[in-house]
DNA sequence: GAGGCTTGTGTTCTGATATAACAAAGATAT
DNA sequence: ATATCTTTGTTATATCAGAACACAAGCCTC
């Protein structure tokens, strides 16, 4: 019914991405945690990425292909760790060592979505954000 | 089971709030939508603010009383719509008009809390943001 | 292959969002 | 009254995000 795994467990590079795109999928596949986007963009000093807006394209490009995804709440980025679209992304943020892990919750996904329906509104997508204190920092 | 109703029907201000904390929840209930904290300053210009530190700290002491919600998807800022505290803070964002309905979904917030304990992680709080079209739009 | 189109990229500049740091005013308690 | 705490005012700065324009490479069509 539930599920957690650390993101970014090493995973192959989707194809047909571009040559940014790839260095920003790069850059978040190495990273533990979310990134923001100037942390991206200083990691990827070195390969010749400058401005900001370099980064924020191929973060967007990404995020389109649905192998991105935007923590509102943090101004980070994290790879996608699931397989097929869902309707509700699910995060757990740990305030304590700022870990994040995809959550899926398959039957909680369809009672949020029968609960907007039976509010007549028309959902195209979700994302929730919990907070709280992790398992490993919990055991201090 | 669940319930939406419109934001900002015309509410008591709570007591205890300080002179500039009066000022952003009177603007934020004159609003049927979201406000901005640089909206709400441009709202209380007249009323002798002038700098952004002073909307965001109201806006911050707001929050802590449990009087205002953030939306990070909107960097926008609500008041709150229920009695009790919950757990989990749901919304529903119209993309067309930007109306924000705070949904309350009680067995849906349960079934959250379950799934988060099931992960061994310690929850604090939980936003969830969900994007679409709202009633009113959808029927053209 | 010349011209037109699309996609990706590089660069500069500007806008939008948020907070640090310090000063001063007002309230409260002893 | 004076020490302390909270709130407010002000300036400056940090952080996050995108607009606008130019250029190059690939790919059509003719």
């Amino acid at each position: 019914m539930s599920s957690a795994s650390h993101l970014n467990g090493s995973r192959e590079r989707p194809a047909g991405l571009s040559k940014n795109e790839k260095l920003v999928w790069d850059a978040l596949a190495a990273s533990p945690d979310p990134l923001k986007a100037y942390e991206i963009l200083d990691q990827l000093k070195d390969c010749g990425v400058r401005a900001p807006m370099t980064v924020y394209r191929a973060l967007d490009g990404l995020e389109s292909k649905g192998h991105v995804h935007k923590l509102e709440g943090l101004n980070a980025f994290v790879l996608c760790n699931h397989e097929g679209p869902h309707m509700v992304q699910s995060f757990l943020v740990c305030e304590s060592c700022s870990a994040v892990d995809e959550l899926t919750m398959i039957a909680v996904e369809a009672d949020i979505v029968d609960a907007v329906h039976a509010a007549n509104f028309q959902m195209n997508n979700a994302r929730l954000e919990i907070k709280g204190v992790c398992k490993d920092c919990d055991a201090h």
